[in-house]
DNA sequence: GCAGAAACGGAACAGCGTTCCGTATTGTCT
DNA sequence: AGACAATACGGAACGCTGTTCCGTTTCTGC
């Protein structure tokens, strides 16, 4: 929602009165960036704190829930990730396969964040900003490639974006250090049960 | 693993030397049992044991593990399910809608029961012997189920049935108090996908 | 009844997220 | 430059977890 973003593109909300406050925020995003790598997203805030050399008030004076931290970090790429589906949509191949590559993409996206899906679909109600940024940011676009598999006569199934991201983001989760679950597999099973029979 | 199993069924370890053991373990399971129906098998275990009557020594005793209790909880239920398979392979319809069948009796079991779908796949070290019975327990039916109907031609994809059954799993998380989130169908349109294109 | 073994209860410990407040830093105004 | 708010900082403290430990109670076989 709102925060005191510093260069952080799209915000509006002033950039912090004192420049401590501004290059501790970007140390921050920083240590949690590299600890998240290390330890997942749901590594304790202390280690965080340690790993950026500053206090644990610190860390919640400027990410309120530790769901502001994880979207802040990641920010970035769920835009990239947003911002391709149109792309995707354009660039030739059917609704359905642009839907296919758009899907890869978010997967791939969140298998290499380690613990990312878990806290995504965790009912811990400290999470829910991270969730409704997600949900914010994805659905649209997920919701218009469906519509454009189901105007082209690819799909027929009437299942909404908001189920099919939450089913994606769910099967994505523990994917990582197990060599006999492939999230990607799966999701590819999942993504031709949604194709018409024919 | 072992127990100092009571009643329960298909042990072989000693009943326990004394009476008062032998009634707070089935009190415990009583009461776990209704505990898990109101807040989730993630319920704290000081409220299991208020719930019973006990402290909370006496459940680390009878149930050193946490999964342990989960365990004899549901252990009915998931042999139950595990038991199934080969009737619904039996029972007439072609293998794939056996399949689909025994999916939907194992989809119907977790998503009735708050939170054991996100117990069973979290990363917690406590779950491993939780996630191990569900395995040891199911996989094999699975794969028998899959087995007849790759050989019946039905499907093709090389999936594994330990790979499924975990995709199945991850796709009830959360799936209760969401009206928009339904795991049946998800689970449905992923056995859809395993259908043979022809 | 009486050991002695078995089991009990809950205090105590460790690790977590989050809050709070005394202290230090910064920006500004004179 | 000096001083005074305003702002931000650090980390102790709180409340909630799971888990362990041990003094006390209860049972069982003799």
């Amino acid at each position: 929602m709102n925060d005191s973003g510093d260069g952080e593109g799209t915000e509006r909300a002033a950039p912090s009165r004192r420049k401590d406050a501004r290059r501790n925020k970007a140390t921050l995003l920083e240590a949690a960036a590299a600890v998240f790598v290390t330890s997942g997203v749901e590594a304790p805030v202390r280690d965080i704190a340690a790993r950026a050399g500053v206090g644990v008030g610190t860390i919640y004076r400027h990410f309120p829930k530790r769901a502001d931290l994880i979207i802040a970090v990641y920010r970035h790429q769920v835009d990239a990730c947003a911002e391709a589906g149109p792309a995707l949509l354009a660039s030739g191949a059917t609704p359905h396969a642009a839907l296919r590559q758009w899907i890869d993409l978010f997967v791939d996206f969140l298998v290499t964040k380690h613990g990312l899906a878990a806290a995504l679909h965790s009912d811990d109600a400290g999470f829910d900003a991270l969730h409704a940024y997600f949900i914010d940011r994805l659905v649209p676009v997920c919701s218009e490639l469906l519509t454009a598999a189901a105007g082209a006569g690819e799909i027929d199934s009437g299942i909404e974006a908001y189920e099919l991201m939450r089913g994606v983001g769910n099967l994505c989760i523990g994917a990582d250090n197990d060599p006999r679950y492939d999230a990607r597999r799966l999701v590819g099973l999942l993504v031709t049960g949604l194709r018409r029979p024919r």
